[in-house]
DNA sequence: ATATTAAAAGACCTTTTGGTCTTTTAATAT
DNA sequence: ATATTAAAAGACCAAAAGGTCTTTTAATAT
């Protein structure tokens, strides 16, 4: 569904914000380890997170990623389009140029509620509310 | 939805399949220019799809691809795993190493249906049967 | 001040995906 | 036989995705 990066990216963000909510604030090193990401990588993802100034972090001693809690929750098609493009669902499923009503390809008639439903799931669900039902217990978050 | 390879199999195919309704055994270079793909890249995938058995190819002049009408329809989902691998729309939208109804990840609960009604999409369609959708008017197959 | 801690920056690397092009093989028509 | 046609084979290339590692900067605690 995702690709790698924003896959981890995700991750990253949904355990920062259970973290937080906690009263903790993770460093790359627990935060890579609890979601099973590699190292670096998820160290270069957050760094950019924050530069898009979806995450804020701190240094030094004490020092970690969290939320600026001011700010409005963050669904995550804004992280989807921000890592992978615009265009993640948008396309038609054949491929053609455009995906268009009227000029529909073989599969436009059964792809395109699917592809509504995908816009809808990442529309609705956002970093904070999937942070909850992780914390209330309802969902695990990492590897098994 | 899919990778390039796949969407360039998907139109290849279907339009060998409308091709041989009408009476006609195209080759590389009609096919790659009616799908609107390159045309080498096109031609490694179709030889790829005949020595898989998908298709079949004649030499020489009037030679061209085709099916063999014996064989029974080819499911999108057949061709789509022969591509891009068994697992393409199996795993966990949050990249967890295994899908669980009993342990979810955040998204599990509305992701899993989705992943399902994709999983029908692919099964239930068929090359032969976009081919006849497309032959009958209902559809474009091609570049706008 | 300075030692320690932790993120930021950025160079570098590997694999996969997507794509191009030339040469070879096989079929057909003359 | 041979010229022509068209797929098969395979070498080669470019960009994107995925990942690693070192150095630098900034914060804190002593
Ligand atoms: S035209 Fe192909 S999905 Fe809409
Ligand atoms: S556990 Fe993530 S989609 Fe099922």
């Amino acid at each position: 569904m995702f690709n790698k990066e924003t896959e981890y990216a995700l991750r990253g963000l949904v355990y920062v914000r259970v973290q937080q909510i906690l009263g903790h604030k993770p460093g790359i090193i627990e935060i890579a380890t609890e979601i099973d990401a590699p190292l670096f990588y998820t160290g270069k993802i957050l760094q950019r997170l924050v530069k898009m100034g979806f995450l804020m972090s701190s240094k030094g001693k004490g020092g970690g990623f969290y939320f600026d809690l001011l700010k409005p929750d963050l669904p995550l098609k804004t992280i989807v389009e921000a890592i992978e493009g615009g265009k993640a669902y948008s396309g038609c499923g054949f491929g053609l140029k455009q995906c268009n009503d009227d000029n529909p390809c073989p599969l436009h008639e059964q792809y395109a509620p699917i592809r509504a439903s995908i816009d809808k799931l990442v529309t609705l669900n956002t970093v904070q509310s999937l942070a909850l039902n992780y914390k209330n217990g309802e969902d695990i978050l990492l590897k098994l």
